[in-house]
DNA sequence: CGCGCTGCTATACGGTCGTACAACAACAGC
DNA sequence: GCTGTTGTTGTACGACCGTATAGCAGCGCG
């Protein structure tokens, strides 16, 4: 017996390499498992790596998924403007195109958001969550933005906001994303699709009036000042 | 010693009365401290009865949770409904009116976005909360179809899918806010009624184009049939 | 008044969690 | 080849989890 194989019993990995590893297994457990599989023991089982590796390469176990959920966003946001790119599409086109990667069936899997889940529910506790959060949101409506702003100044759109039609454009395609990934037969991807191209259509109408008003200046004014009376809205919530 | 107070250990309650005790108790929890609200322990504590009590008014405790989803889901439809209704408003006038309530201080609490963030993440691994998501959805939706259907008929209002349309602008109602409750500072709630009468606007201009593409008719026609090749988006996502 | 039904408490159990820490071993440099 | 550095392991610890169960006690009813 002891065939001598002997090989070594673990390998050691510069801490990049190995930080990066733990990061891809705990995207990986949390895509599986949600909340569940946020755990030392099931991330160094992943990783191949004892849980302890975990608290040795970050401070703490919310270090680590701040570090993975910016990651997962980034890549995300990558693979989505690439497929947007198509440099000989119009403006409107690769807007186009952009929705539909933000729809395509890979975005659409529930270990992804249930991921997304997870990540959210960190950020009111942890600020390095939070300011991953604040950090990728901005990326997400920079890129939106770049977007939109292409599509200004083309044959007869007119000028709009920048910031605030990124604003509720990417509350459109969150929140289409989130009951897709609920309840995938709520409506068909396509059917969110057409429904972002027609907030596009309206945009480049001048059919959203709010965005018309202030060239692209930040703060929104007064929004067409209540012409109701003065109280504001206080449910009584019970 | 022993003054005599002697007051009863404990009282018994109807079971019905009970059972909504610990619903409001899970929802005072989960408001207080998100997902490590939920165990027997902190939500019997929160009760002021024991942990084993639960147990024994509830199959278990995710049965709790789809009971306190579905009174926190339908109290706050009925809240920003009842907020809508003001009879001698115009269908635009109530519709505003329930963006307003939508975005008022008592749904923007971070501690009802986690408490939400809880519901969503039960949903994919516990059939019974699946159920209520999929029921409080549709009121929602119905609700929306409601005040949108008024709409409808008006002076040049154009007719649109009703269903397709109180998708989109659920969407954007929770994406919105979503992203208000994760960061209070990233728009004021004033924009966000803003954008959502933007979008009202378009609607009835007839600036949206899938809608009015088929009636009240259910599926959505293709969407306005691809114009590019025909493979789908296959995101690399690596 | 006393009895019994049953809502309710209290405890115990097996499991998983995050963290700490001492010992081990892979690999580079001499 | 030996040695020192340090990435890595394995274990131990205390805390909390959900559930099961045996027995106590409030309170309606005869």
């Amino acid at each position: 017996m002891a065939a001598e194989e002997q090989s070594p019993k673990f390998r050691r990995a510069p801490p990049t390499v190995r930080r990066e590893a733990l990061i891809e297994a705990t995207l990986a457990c949390l895509r599986k498992h949600g909340r569940e599989g946020l755990s030392v023991r099931r991330i160094g089982a992943e990783a191949g790596v004892s849980p302890g590796l975990i608290n040795h390469h970050f401070p703490s176990i919310c270090a680590l998924v701040a570090a993975a959920y910016e990651t997962l966003s980034m890549s995300l946001l990558h693979s989505i403007r690439q497929h947007a790119r198509e440099d000989e599409a119009s403006p409107r086109e690769r807007l186009r195109r952009f929705y539909e990667a933000w729809f395509a069936p890979a975005l659409l899997d529930p270990g992804l958001f249930n991921t997304w889940l997870v990540f959210w529910s960190m950020i009111s506790h942890h600020a390095e969550v939070r300011a991953v959060h604040d950090r990728t949101y901005a990326a997400y409506r920079a890129a939106l933005e770049s977007l939109l702003g292409e599509l200004r100044g083309n044959d007869g759109v007119p000028r709009f906001r920048l910031r605030s039609a990124a604003i509720a454009l990417s509350a459109l395609l969150d929140g289409l994303w989130i009951e897709a990934s609920i309840n995938p037969r709520t409506f068909r991807p396509a059917e969110a699709v057409a429904l972002c191209e027609d907030w596009t259509s309206a945009l480049c109408a001048g059919a959203l009036p709010s965005l018309l008003a202030g060239g692209t200046r930040g703060q929104p004014r007064a929004a067409g000042r209540r012409p109701r009376n003065g109280r504001g809205p206080a449910l009584p919530l019970k």
